[in-house]
RNA sequence: GCUCCGGUAGUGUAGCUCGGCCAAUCAUUUGGGACUCUCACUCCCAAGACUGGGGUUCAAAUCCCCACCGGAGCACCA
């Protein structure tokens, strides 16, 4: 092919990889703003990658911002703030500035005795169902009417303490006959007791994130919102505070559900669950769509970061499947990953007449690193799996090893019948582990395999590999056994 | 019930702003083939879509209306 046209192919390429342009007049400043209850998922990595990747293309700053404001009902979890600096870091995704809500907290507390004493905000003793039910029929509650400065005073016994949770909000007046009713008079803040986990007792009044947002993407400079449609009705609630505020209201967009084939419903709550009840071994167990656990399964960040660059930003909702990031990522690491034998559900063979040989395989196909040395003498270990389409008779090759000819089945038996590599078919090559192999564990999302592997093995902690006719896997540990966590096919 | 958003091949996506160059892009997927001591990689070929109905127009995936389908919000969760 022409020099010419090859370029051409790759600039198709690069266009299709690219964000859809931003309406930019003033800089671009984005963010993500996740609360910590839980390491990152795949779906908050769409948010991570996608909001750095437009500050990136912009010269702009991408921020990190902990929305933790709910101690109690989504109760944030310590350890979780420094693994998601982590995972943004490991995709590419540094963040420029770090800010955490549950230190800024008397910063909302300014802007709520603002709105007070504008008359934009009162507090409300109704019980939640009272007021929902007023609400519904466009009516206001008798809290409504109160003065500034009567709701500044309760507003002060509410800060001291002096009532109980859920014995008043404060509420943003917005338009209690509004069509909408998502709209209508919306909670700034609640009463909570329960200690937060990285501020205490400090608080006991909590702004809701519908506040706390609004607040903070004003204060850091946000130019664009790029986020999930479940916030749409947010914007609208919050554009009501900016007006009053005289703020101007970042752009924004918001795309649609994600729903992964391979994963269900999984939701961060309901992992947390699943773990304490040791359905799953913790956080990066492979079977749970987390950063960390894609990270330990051997799956590399470029390839999460075009696939969900290739996902887009439109609103529709969409199912995907794992099967088109395993594809990214199996470009990335088949010319990386050494190759190796692991035999699971091994069965013994015995060969009768084999001459001790050592098998000399290539550790890459296509690559020249060398060859990695089998000893062998008489007897090998395959695949069960294998063992089950064998018939009596059959001459099989053992990849590169030499040929035999299957004598019995029962216990399993054949005789050596040379090197003659022209008897290779398609479907007839197996591979093999040696009697004297190390002992291998794949952890993998639909099951566990053990099994038996080559020494070889042994050499490549924290590395991925391609298992032979199995699939790409990452040495996880090396011990007496060997754990491996398994990535895709 | 009220309010909002969206519907392009199996899946995701480009095209829609400013109608014609769209018999519709790219990727994945699936089928076939080549290569190969892996059911991996690479390469080649093929399959497959504008939700439906009206309207405007010389011309509609693109503009307008209706219908249908899908989703979100109406929390003292984020």
């Amino acid at each position: 092919m022409a020099p010419e046209l090859i370029e051409k192919l790759h600039e198709k390429r690069e266009k299709e990889r690219r964000l859809p342009e931003l309406d930019v007049t003033d800089g671009v400043v984005m963010r993500i703003a996740p609360n910590p209850n839980g390491p990152s998922t795949l779906g908050i990595a769409r948010g991570i990658i996608i909001n750095h990747e437009y500050a990136r293309m912009y010269n702009g700053k991408f921020i990190l911002r902990f929305d933790d404001t709910d101690p109690k009902i989504k109760r944030p979890m310590l350890e979780a703030y420094a693994w998601y600096e982590e995972d943004c870091e490991w995709l590419g995704a540094k963040p420029d500035e770090i800010v955490i809500a549950s230190d800024r907290v008397d910063r909302y507390y300014e802007y709520a005795e603002k709105l007070i004493k504008m008359g934009k905000a009162y507090v409300c003793f109704c019980a939640q169902k009272v007021f929902k039910r007023l609400k519904d029929s466009k009516k206001a509650c008798p809290h409504r009417e109160q003065s500034a400065e009567g709701n500044l005073e309760s507003w002060k016994k509410m800060l001291a303490g002096e009532y109980d949770e859920g014995g008043a909000v404060l509420r943003i007046k917005t338009d209690i006959k509004h069509k909408d009713p998502a709209l209508r008079d919306w909670v700034a803040f609640r009463i909570i007791k329960t200690a937060h986990p990285r501020v205490g007792d400090k608080y006991q009044v909590w702004p809701m994130l519908d506040f706390e947002s609004a607040i903070e993407d004003h204060l850091l400079g946000i130019t664009h919102i790029i986020r999930g449609k479940d916030l749409m009705d947010s914007e609208k609630r919050q554009k009501f505070m900016y007006e009053y505020l005289g703020w101007e209201y970042p752009k924004t967009s918001h795309w649609g559900r994600i729903k992964i084939h391979e994963f269900g419903k999984l939701s961060t709550s309901g992992m947390k669950k699943a773990i304490e009840k040791g359905l799953y071994e913790g956080w990066d167990d492979p079977r749970l769509p987390t950063i960390r656990s894609f990270r330990r399964r051997g799956i590399q960040p470029d390839a999460i970061r075009n696939f969900m660059i290739d996902l887009g930003v439109s609103g529709t909702d969409i199912a995907v499947s794992m099967d088109t990031l395993y594809a990214e990522n199996r470009k990335r690491i088949d010319p990386m990953a050494n190759r190796y034998f692991f035999v699971h559900d091994p069965v013994r063979l015995t060969i009768k007449n084999a001459p001790p040989t050592v098998a000399k395989a290539p550790l890459h196909p296509n690559i020249d690193r060398g060859v990695r040395k089998i000893f062998v003498q008489g007897d090998v270990f395959v695949c069960k799996e294998d063992v089950e389409r064998m018939k009596r008779g059959e001459i099989l090759r053992l990849k590169d090893l030499y040929n035999i000819k299957i004598t019995s089945l029962k216990p399993l038996k054949a005789e050596y019948m040379g090197n003659d590599l022209s008897i290779i078919r398609k479907g007839a090559i197996i591979h093999w582990a040696p009697v004297d192999g190390v002992k291998v564990e794949v952890l993998a999302p639909d099951r566990e395999y053990k099994g038996i592997g080559e020494e070889g093995i042994k050499s490549e902690p924290d590395n991925v590999v391609q298992f032979e006719r199995f699939g790409f896997v990452k040495i996880d540990s090396v011990n007496d056994v060997i754990r491996v966590y398994f990535a895709h096919k």
